[in-house]
RNA sequence: GCGUGGAUGGCAGAGCGGUCAAUUGCACUUGGCUGUAAACCAAGCGCCUUCGGGCUACGGGGGUUCGAAUCCCUCUCCACGCA
């Protein structure tokens, strides 16, 4: 079984079709990743899962350890069996918490403002800002995590760092990154047979994403595209991106990159986004995305619509939506869109209404899954 | 009819002589959300402003005081109790 093999190439730009071939189904790319971080696309069942499209979600190992504890995940036979997710997963490293969580303090009953992130060459300690305990990550528990719970596709464990950093320390934190690579490999090849970044665990093949950091700065992106590069992951990921930076320069960050690593490799790009970003990157031949986007927004009342090739987002808790009978989008497919006006969805979120976040989390997903359908075809055709 | 307690910004509800244009919550408006501490967060929310400030306000009227949402008198209305 082939992980990736890319089908289709396109002439006029980087972009390409590829499939992505997982002990739980098939990814076609490019793809979008909706996140589940704790094991639940939030507001979604899994039975809706594949009625909107999707074909694989990201989970996170962060949340999982700090609650329900891997222990219980892996008593279950791994998180797909426990949250009933029946698509491929990937699944973080905890990473990016070290920029989620730094700056930030936990305020506990003993005592204000500790740090919730330490980072050291062995790895993070963490405090969660859930119960204020502490929790230890480092590469090697962060891939024995992973690979307990099961996830088809695993993150190397990295520093995502934060906006800001000087070149000085963005390079230490990224050759820190690169060493915990090497650490990852490592540990990875330990606990497997053959081969060797791919173990083979009851069947399950799990694959192993090397991360390229390297900041704001275009010798440190390339360094680093460079080294994960070398270490021949299965696939790729690009992070550190979207921390605060320009748009502009985020585009740099990932056309730095891009050039730097194998074609044959799939190439995640972590975080992101947008739809104006995903329509910008998949021509740099980005294959999947993970991004919070449409679900958090839809539970925040902000949902996805277009007008021909312009894209819009739209806020239901507006006034003007009290008495529109209109869908969110007319000719769109989705279940809410088919029976829903904004009327009633304006009236459901003003209300706080529990169905109000999945009937706009549902749309919001349909709507991506759309896109990325249209993109497949429009890269089929050569148009991309 | 008598007694007691009340009447505060759209609503609820603090304040009980100056630091009160008035705590707080809700509602409302606006902005934000890109590997999820996010069904969240932030700002505004009497009128005017050259952003220094000015004006009108705590049921109505009158009074005490240098000064009243806060004390006194009175009227109106509400709640409860007794006839």
């Amino acid at each position: 079984m082939r992980f990736f093999c890319i089908t289709h190439k396109s002439r006029r730009s980087q972009a390409r079709l590829g499939k992505i071939t997982t002990s739980h189904g098939e990814i076609l790319t490019p793809a979008f990743v909706p996140v589940a971080t704790k094991g639940t696309l939030k507001a979604i069942p899994p039975k809706d899962i594949r009625e909107i499209g999707i074909q694989v979600a990201f989970v996170n190992i962060f949340h999982l350890v700090d609650h329900p504890g891997i222990d219980v995940i892996e008593k279950f036979g791994g998180i797909h069996t426990y949250a009933n997710l029946s698509i491929p997963l990937m699944s973080d490293s905890g990473g990016f918490q070290v920029f989620s969580l730094a700056e930030k303090r936990a305020s506990t009953r003993e005592g204000e403002g500790i740090p919730l992130v330490k980072v050291t060459e062995k790895g993070v300690r963490f405090r969660s800002p859930r119960t204020g305990r502490e929790l230890l990550f480092s590469p090697e528990l962060s891939i024995r995590y992973q690979e307990k719970i099961g996830a088809d596709i695993i993150m190397a464990f990295d520093e995502c760092i934060y906006y800001g950093a000087s070149h000085q320390y963005t390079t230490e934190a990224t050759e820190r990154t690169h060493r915990w690579l090497l650490r990852c490999i490592q540990t990875k090849g330990s606990s497997s047979t053959l081969p060797p970044q791919a173990r083979d665990r009851s069947g399950l093949q799990q694959f192993l994403y090397g991360i390229v950091q390297g900041g704001v700065f275009k010798d440190l992106r390339i360094a680093s595209a460079k080294f994960v590069a070398q270490q021949n992951t299965p696939g790729i990921a690009i992070g550190g991106v979207s921390v605060g930076e320009t748009k502009k320069e985020m585009r740099e960050q990932v056309k730095w990159v891009t050039p730097f690593l194998p074609e044959e490799k799939p190439k995640h790009l972590l975080g992101i986004g947008r739809i104006e970003d995903i329509l910008d990157f998949v021509p740099l031949g980005i294959d999947t995305f993970d991004c919070v986007e449409p679900t958090r927004l839809a539970r925040n009342g902000v949902v996805f619509q277009n007008k021909g090739k312009q894209f819009y987002r739209i806020d239901l808790t507006k006034a003007k939506y009290l008495k529109d009978k209109n869908p969110i989008q007319k000719d769109c497919q989705c279940y809410t869109c088919e029976i829903f006006s904004l009327s009633f969805l304006h009236h459901l979120f003003k209300e706080r209404e529990l169905l109000g976040y999945y009937l706009a989390t549902y749309h919001n997903l349909y709507f991506l899954e759309q896109i990325f359908k249209k993109l497949r075809i429009q890269i089929q055709k050569g148009e991309i």
